[in-house]
RNA sequence: GGCGAUUUAGUGUAGUGGCCUAGCACGCCGCCCUCUCACGGCGGAAACCCGGGUUCGAGUCCCGGAUUCGCUACCA
């Protein structure tokens, strides 16, 4: 069967788009440009009761922000719209009347209290074959008296009617053939008379087949009711083009037992969101991906690897070539524990790969968040500064954190290396040593670095003393990049203000 | 409880019966580099869930058990 390949991402708009549901929006995207088909995004709100404003246009930034692109979707278009549940009523009114007028559903009329009522009476109830009979539904009820509860606007449901006896054979691409017995199944809901929604099920299987899905490719979690889904598409006379399943491995807390969620990231302090996220309700701030300073290819990287491989040691790799390279056979099929220490790994190598030019751009804000106006330096300056330490971080933030000393000179030294390095001797050496770098052309570490090394051998410094109490009068600190390379880029003017501010300002330790 | 899925170092994984004295990466430890801290390079500790079988030979196949995860709503 060779048809086109159309994939879809259905997220609900119920809050912001999990890290999980974000890979899997992933792998469908990646899916679907290998085999030069179609993503469709189709945002499923039949659940009125937990809809949440402004999830709908933070699933589209987030998607938008990590270079997942949408063919088909409510902002794009496209043949198959409405691409929003809540906008397709009369679509699914449709379908279940046929699923009605075939005896395949039928209409219930048990309150949430009695069916409470019934569950508390039978340990394991389940609506279905076994119990419909003594329900209060269409099935058991005159015909006559269903048709005047409904003119009265009693609220119903409509139910699916699944018959007992069957094996239901769902073959998912990456786990094989699964069977289930169709007793175990229960009569799901599939409409809703009090909002005039149907529920996942129906609708979900309703718009695959209307938009013509080939692959359902979605978590784990959904496993269970696949079987109900072929139900479902055999019921409508669809079996011939049902999609292919493919159920992903869920992700899993990084520590203890369960589905990764919110709370671990607050916990564990890592975000679980792409993107920052303030709840309109409570006002409550999730922090993102995007804010925490992590590279949108670093995400995508990461994220495709939880669960995935090239089958070789291939890691990092760019969205074109993980298009390229991924496969369903590639996935696993167990849970993956949400490892987010290997994240700041990848955003470390994706940080190492750009340009200093950009880095530079990306840390004037930071620059001016420290009361740094980044107009008094050269971009050039900036540049270089940036270049010099840029190995040593994982966040575009952490810039600061290791170049502050180039923009602001130190007014505090760090006390244990003072003491350690900083001795009766250090004034005299470091006064004689400026004499020395002022002679010379530059304090490059072409120019300066061996005079100056040889000359303090030659006089019979202790080079580590010197050089250190230097580096400390210049950075503030025993850390940072090699002391000719920083001297070069601050210039000898303000080496010399340094050295004698730190003469001046740091007191010799007994 | 029922049903389904799952199982290689702490974590993510490679491995499709002999090439496995089980590879890679993150993390951890050590060494080197060196004026310092990082980076980097080099090295190290660390795993086939358990029990049976099949086979000349099993991490790889079969059976049983256990584990973990998911589902079990008028939520998705």
């Amino acid at each position: 069967m060779d048809r086109e390949v159309r994939v879809r991402f259905a997220p609900s708009p119920t809050g912001p788009l999990h890290i999980g549901g974000v890979r899997t929006a992933l792998y469908n995207y990646l899916f679907a440009r290998q085999n030069g088909g179609k993503m469709i995004l189709r945002i499923e709100d039949t659940d009125s009761q937990r809809f949440v404003p402004g999830a709908e246009a933070y699933i589209n930034e987030a998607l938008a922000w990590l270079g997942i692109e949408i063919d088909e979707g409510i902002a794009q278009g496209g043949p198959y719209g409405p691409y929003k549940q809540s906008e397709r009523r009369d679509i699914y009114r449709e379908h279940v009347k046929t699923l009605l007028d075939n005896g395949k559903a039928y209409i219930a009329f048990d309150t949430p209290a009695e069916l409470d009522a019934a569950r508390q009476a039978t340990p394991n109830f389940q609506y279905d074959s076994h119990t419909r009979g003594r329900m209060r539904n269409s099935l058991t009820m005159d015909p006559a008296e269903v048709q005047r509860l409904i003119d009265e606007g009693t609220p119903y449901v409509v139910r699916f009617k699944i018959d007992a006896g069957r094996a239901v054979e769902v073959n998912d691409l990456i786990r094989g053939k699964v069977t289930i017995k169709s007793d175990i199944l229960d009569d799901k809901v599939l409409y809703k008379s009090a909002d005039d929604l149907p529920t996942y099920h129906l609708a979900n299987i309703v718009d695959d087949h209307l938009m013509k899905i080939s692959h359902v490719i979605r978590g784990e979690e959904w496993l269970p009711s696949a079987p109900l889904h072929v139900l479902l598409y055999e019921a409508f006379g669809w079996a011939d083009t049902m999609p292919q399943f493919v159920h992903l491995p869920l992700l899993l807390k990084p520590d203890g037992k369960g589905k990764l969620s919110k709370r671990d990231g607050d916990r564990l302090g890592f975000p679980v969101f792409p993107l920052l996220w303030t709840d309109p309700a409570t006002g409550n701030v999730s922090r993102g991906y995007r804010e925490d300073g992590y590279l949108p290819q670093a995400v995508v990287n990461f994220l495709a690897l939880l669960g995935w491989n090239p089958g070789d040691d291939t890691e990092i790799m760019s969205m074109q070539e993980l298009i390229n390279r991924f496969s369903l056979e590639h996935c696993s099929r167990s849970g993956a524990k949400f490892a987010y220490e290997k994240g700041t790994w990848f955003n470390h190598q994706y940080l190492q790969m750009l340009p200093d030019e950009e880095l530079a751009e990306l840390f004037k804000p930071i620059l001016r968040e420290h009361g740094v106006n980044p107009d008094d330096f050269s971009d050039d300056y900036i540049r270089r500064a940036v270049g010099l330490v840029k190995g040593r971080i994982n966040f575009v933030r952490d810039l600061w954190q290791h170049a502050a000393f180039f923009f602001v000179a130190p007014t505090e030294y760090e006390e244990k290396s003072v003491r350690k390095r900083w001795t009766a001797e250090t004034p005299a050496q470091l006064t004689e040593m400026l004499q020395w770098m002022s002679q010379l052309p530059s304090l490059s570490p072409a120019d300066a670095e061996t005079p100056v090394l040889d000359k303090i051998k030659e006089r019979q410094w202790h080079m580590g003393n010197v050089m250190n109490a230097l580096r400390l009068a210049v950075v503030g600190e025993c850390k940072g990049p090699h002391m000719f390379e920083i001297t070069e880029l601050l210039g000898y003017p303000e080496v010399e203000r340094r050295v004698n501010t730190a003469i001046k300002n740091i007191q010799i330790p007994d």
